[in-house]
DNA sequence: GCCGTTTTCGGCCCGACTGTTTTCAGTCG
């Protein structure tokens, strides 16, 4: 195992303990113990397992000692089993929902006998939850509020999520000897920032073999169906997936079909109908005659030289939609004018800013980061850690932040790494809107990312006015995730966008795309507007580890649904241009 | 469970908010 795979075990150590009621203090060296890891190197880690000179770390005891040399050496570990075996599965689940505590969740145990999900939902209904000490009507009815988001969300999935499972199963259905095309469709194609379920199009010459492998992929709990052209399969995380073989003069219209949105296909079968021709899944046909769509298509055999998406879109004279743009807002009748701009794509991306170290609260250091930065071809990275004010996140106090510019320089200067590092912060908003730090602090940077970290719940005029005069500030380079939205968990705080907007053009301040998985925010349906109104984006990870990094990707999806370009986007520039952009 | 120019026990990380209370515990970031 690596440093972070140990660091989570510790972690999930730490919560079981928390769960069992065990002593905070104990509960928090694990949790200490997993930083101390993150703090070093995984070559660093080797060494110091090799010497036995693991407890040299601070923060590394006996205990934790043994226990990370067994997991590094074997990958698992007894005590982490026992500890599993002694808690309720039930009680993990119980964490998830919001107001719920290792706490609370011992009462609601002992005192109730509550396991499960299914048995606090009836404590709640009965009133039963609403009589314990420390409990209240009002606790009870946020419970029953949670449980009910949860489930509302539990139907869907992060697009990361869904396209980490779906990418391997593409490649695979490409590589079977049958197969002659594959992709994925659906909201995952399209570069939702959600996904329900996964959509497979396949064209083969056979179809026994491709369901066959399909439902025997690893992960699949259960195959809710399998007929003669489809196969659906639930996986462990709940995703469902559909397999839909078709022969391969159906691809194109089954792709485009399964792609949707339905908003979309309902305006492109409209556009069909009105040149005399019919669309569906099963291809491009004259409207006129007998039968249904399906039939008709039979009988014609599917209009020739359609095989590909650009020759559909041509057929009813427009240029290519691409996927991320076919949500039915506009653009059939811009794919009718031919005037679509070239889309920002992933590999215009030069670097990124609004990336944390373990001198706050992320996983790799500042060595590790910059050489995966580099690794991905980046010219720049730009690292950005909380502020002091961000305690829960270890923020930087003005000595620890100066430290790391001074550790940034050295870094550069050496030349070790083919990436230049940028530093800046991600500085907390506070609640009046002055930022974290005193001007001459900032000044010492290359850029600052100001953000909103806590006190969420103003009201929308003073949260907007808190977010507006620190875009004002004129240390502010960009703003970090404009409403803090945790897709499925968690609405933003509420603010006046449209003004931030434009504030952030006003004053020269770059928004943020922040590019986590989990946030993309500001969300898409925003950015079109605020794009052609003038607003620079900056597509940024917010990676706490190497592998955040690559979260640039689900970024890019947002920026392209919102018909982004290059010139639209800060981090596509050449590092010169970034350089002088920050001396200006 | 870790740590110690407090050395083998007694401390160990902040601040706001919420809902429960009548002075505070639990949760969250």
């Amino acid at each position: 195992m690596n440093k972070n795979q140990i660091a989570d075990v510790l972690t999930e150590i730490g919560m079981l303990l928390e769960l069992k009621g065990e002593n905070p203090f104990k509960v928090r060296a694990y949790q200490t113990g997993a930083r101390a890891l993150e703090g070093i190197e995984d070559a660093e880690l080797a060494r110091l397992v090799a010497a036995g000179e693991l407890k040299s770390v601070k923060g590394i005891g006996e205990a934790l000692a043994q226990k990370i040399t067994e997991l590094h050496a074997t990958g698992r570990l007894d005590f982490l089993e026992k500890l599993k075996e002694s808690v309720e599965p039930g009680l993990v689940e119980l964490v998830q929902i919001p107001g719920l505590g290792p706490k609370k969740i011992r009462a609601l145990r002992d005192k109730l006998g509550i396991s499960s999900i299914a048995a606090l939902t009836e404590a709640c209904n009965d009133g039963r939850v609403a009589e314990l000490d420390g409990f209240g009507a009002k606790t009870q009815e946020k419970i029953l509020a949670g449980i009910k988001n949860r489930e509302a969300y539990g139907r869907r999935h992060l697009w990361w999520d869904a396209w980490e499972i779906a990418e391997p199963i593409v490649a695979g259905l490409r590589r079977l000897p049958q197969v002659k095309r594959a992709e994925a469709a659906g909201s995952l194609r399209r570069g939702m920032d959600t996904v329900g379920d996964l959509d497979f199009i396949v064209a083969a010459s056979e179809i026994e073999p491709v369901v066959d492998w399909f439902t025997k992929l690893p992960g699949v709990r259960e195959v809710t169906a399998r007929g003669e052209t489809k196969a659906s399969v639930r996986f462990e995380s709940g995703l469902q997936a559909d397999l839909r073989i078709v022969p391969d003069d159906q691809f194109v219209f089954a792709l485009h079909h399964f792609t949707g949105s339905k908003d979309h296909n309902v305006q492109m079968r409209q556009r069909a109908l009105a040149q005399g021709l019919s669309l569906s899944e099963w291809g491009l046909v004259s409207a006129a005659g007998e039968g249904t769509a399906k039939e008709k298509a039979e009988r014609a055999k599917t209009k020739p030289g359609i095989s590909t998406e650009p020759e559909l879109f041509a057929a009813l004279g427009m240029r290519f939609v691409p996927p991320e743009l076919r949500e039915g807002m506009g653009e059939i009748e811009a794919g009718e004018r031919g005037d679509f701009p070239r889309l920002v794509e992933l590999g215009d991306l030069r670097g990124a800013f609004h990336n944390h170290t373990t001198a706050s609260d992320g996983r790799n250091t500042l060595a590790e980061m910059t050489a995966a930065a580099a690794a991905l071809g980046w010219e720049y990275l730009g690292i950005a850690d909380h502020s002091k004010s961000s305690f829960q996140a270890n923020g930087l106090s003005e000595e620890r932040l100066l430290k790391q510019v001074g550790e940034i320089q050295a870094l550069n200067a050496s030349k070790r790494h083919a990436a230049r590092v940028f530093a800046g912060v991600e500085c907390d908003i506070l609640p009046d809107g002055r930022l974290d730090f005193a001007e001459e602090i900032l000044a010492k940077l290359d850029y600052v990312v100001a953000s909103v970290h806590n006190v969420f719940s103003q009201e929308e005029a003073v949260m907007t006015a808190r977010i507006i005069r620190a875009v004002e500030h004129g240390h502010t380079t960009m703003l970090g995730h404009l409403t803090g939205r945790l897709l499925l968990r968690r609405e933003g705080y509420r603010v006046d966008a449209a003004k931030v907007i434009d504030a952030a053009i006003a004053n020269g301040v770059i928004i943020e795309l922040n590019a986590s998985p989990w946030r993309l925010d500001m969300d898409w349906r925003l950015w079109r507007k605020a794009a052609e109104k003038g607003l620079l984006c900056s597509i940024n990870p917010d990676a706490h580890e190497t592998a955040g990094l690559q979260h640039v990707r689900a970024g890019i999806n947002s920026a392209r649904k919102a018909g982004l370009t290059k010139e639209n986007v800060f981090n596509t520039r050449p590092l010169a241009a970034v350089e002088n952009y920050f001396a200006s």
